[in-house]
RNA sequence: GGAGAGAUGGCCGAGAUGGCUGAAGGCGCUCGCCUGCUAAGCGAGUAGACGGCUAAUAACUGUCUCGAGGGUUCGAAUCCCUCUCUCUCCGCCA
């Protein structure tokens, strides 16, 4: 949520941010809305002032035994303007906030101006991608033949867009999520969380997904409650009407969970493979932040999550998402793109943001500067650390050898008792 | 699921019979004083949101907030209703 006294003061420079995610003319409704309800609210908050002070003379008068009858009349009729007022304040408030939490957050500078992806431009580049004197295969052809993806059978069991992952596979996916947090946890101070995988509605509005993303996500059936799309919601919302220690600040979590998403509106892209599921896994990486901080630590957000994949030797690189191809809370986003010798592409596997005090604002998470200083809302950033069935994808693909098995990335070992290699089932 | 108790400021905790309580007291914190150091002591200060007036994020000033929402009343932290959460006991259960 953007700050409304920001853009009370500065409307046309808020206006010129926002054409850069080409959003034009956002504002005039809310302008025109805001200087409403201070009208309204000039007026209400006089006549309250009468009846405070009138309520009190009357009780003085009581006590002096004076008949204060007519002044309670006139108190009476103020309680009745005051009612009709401050209906009227509680609509053109609620219609503010609806206008208020359906804008995007504005794009930092340093953000390349575009209209969709062909804008993002590329940051750097690690590791060469392989050379093969093969043929490489995609990922959903590996997978069934080692007998690891079972994409027929998720079908069976839940539709499209899930997936079985058997023996091998199975271990494989639990190994990485344990190298990703130990790695994170050991080496990149985070602190491990398990949350819920469930919250309530007022989680998904203070990181953005709601109003405007509903249709994205899964909602329990007779309760307000949806399947977390990202551990980002409950991790950052942890601390949601919270005012955090400096002390405590930067706080730095992650988590292993489970995502949801509905994938609405993306039929037929991805249909193939773990890509674009329904379900999948993911380690996160979020932190709470003083705002002087939050580039910095951006940077070094996007660097740990840029590490697993040095250490599992996979090749990637990493973008700045133009304006126009930016989530909504995120004032800067880097993609990391991993290499997908099955696409013979770069493929997203993790999406590192500053969200500068846009959900701080939402979900009310603020600290105190020094003792004497104002509250301030904090900064977060979030990021894949990375997504885990993508990385199962990568690794099947990168590693895959002509005779049709796949090693295992030496890192991930210890974490699959000591196997090197998975090989086809006997025929 | 059944029965009962509770929800007050950064924390703890007062707040019969509704009015002068935005909230006593304590702790913590900040600043100052004092003490040769430490500890103790003394004094002052210490919620937030949204407005008005302003050049001002200064001063002054108004409104709102005692779990949330609604009601009664001239007036509610205090009375009534609904909801949420926490605790205790019972039941059920991985």
């Amino acid at each position: 949520m953007l700050d409304a006294k920001l853009i009370r003061a500065n409307a046309a420079l808020v206006e010129q941010r926002l054409e850069k995610r080409n959003l034009t003319g956002v504002l005039k409704p809310f302008l025109l809305l805001d200087e409403e309800r201070r009208k309204i609210l000039v007026q209400v908050e006089e006549r309250k002032n009468f009846r405070n002070n009138s309520s009190q003379h009357i009780g003085k008068m009581k006590k002096q035994g004076l008949n204060p009858s007519d002044l309670m009349e006139e108190v009476r009729q103020a309680g009745q303007q005051i009612k009709v007022l401050d209906e009227e304040l509680a609509r053109v408030e609620k219609e503010i906030e609806k206008i208020l939490l359906n804008i995007p957050n504005l794009p930092h500078e340093s953000v390349p101006l575009g209209e969709d992806e062909k804008s993002n431009q590329e940051v750097r580049r690690w590791g060469e991608p392989r050379q093969f004197d093969f043929e490489p295969k995609a990922h959903w052809d590996i997978g069934p033949e080692l007998d690891i993806l079972d994409f027929e059978r998720a079908a069976k069991l839940s539709g499209a867009r899930f997936t079985v992952y058997k023996g091998a596979g199975a271990r494989l996916e639990r190994a990485i999520i344990n190298f990703f947090l130990d790695i994170h946890c050991g080496q990149h101070g985070y602190r491990e969380i398990l949350p819920p995988f469930m919250v309530v509605a007022d989680c998904m509005v203070g990181t953005g997904q709601l109003p405007k993303f509903a249709e994205d996500m899964f909602k329990l059936e007779g309760k307000d409650m949806y399947l977390i799309p990202t551990a980002e919601v409950p991790l950052t919302n942890l601390y949601r009407e919270e005012i955090l220690e400096i002390k405590d600040l930067p706080l730095y979590l992650t988590a292993y969970t489970p995502c949801f998403r509905a994938e609405a509106g993306s039929h037929g892209r991805d249909t193939r493979g773990v890509i674009r599921q329904h379900q999948f896994n993911k380690v996160e990486l979020v932190k709470l932040c003083e705002p002087q901080n939050s580039y910095e630590e951006l940077e070094k957000l996007t660097q740990d999550a840029e590490r697993v994949l040095q250490l599992l030797g996979l090749p990637y690189r990493v973008v700045v998402l133009s304006t126009g191809d930016m989530g909504f809370s995120s004032a800067k986003t880097y993609d990391i793109e991993v290499w997908m010798p099955g696409y013979q592409d770069y493929r997203e596997i993790s999406s590192c943001s500053n969200c500068e005090d846009f959900q701080a604002r939402r979900a009310n998470i603020r600290y105190r500067p020094d003792p004497k200083a104002k509250l301030q809302y904090v900064h977060t950033l979030n990021g894949s650390g990375v997504a885990i069935g993508r990385t199962v994808a990568a690794i099947l693909e990168n590693y895959q050898q002509a005779d049709g098995s796949v090693v295992i990335p030496e890192v991930l070992r210890p974490y699959m008792g000591g196997l090197e290699k998975i090989n086809r089932p006997e025929a």
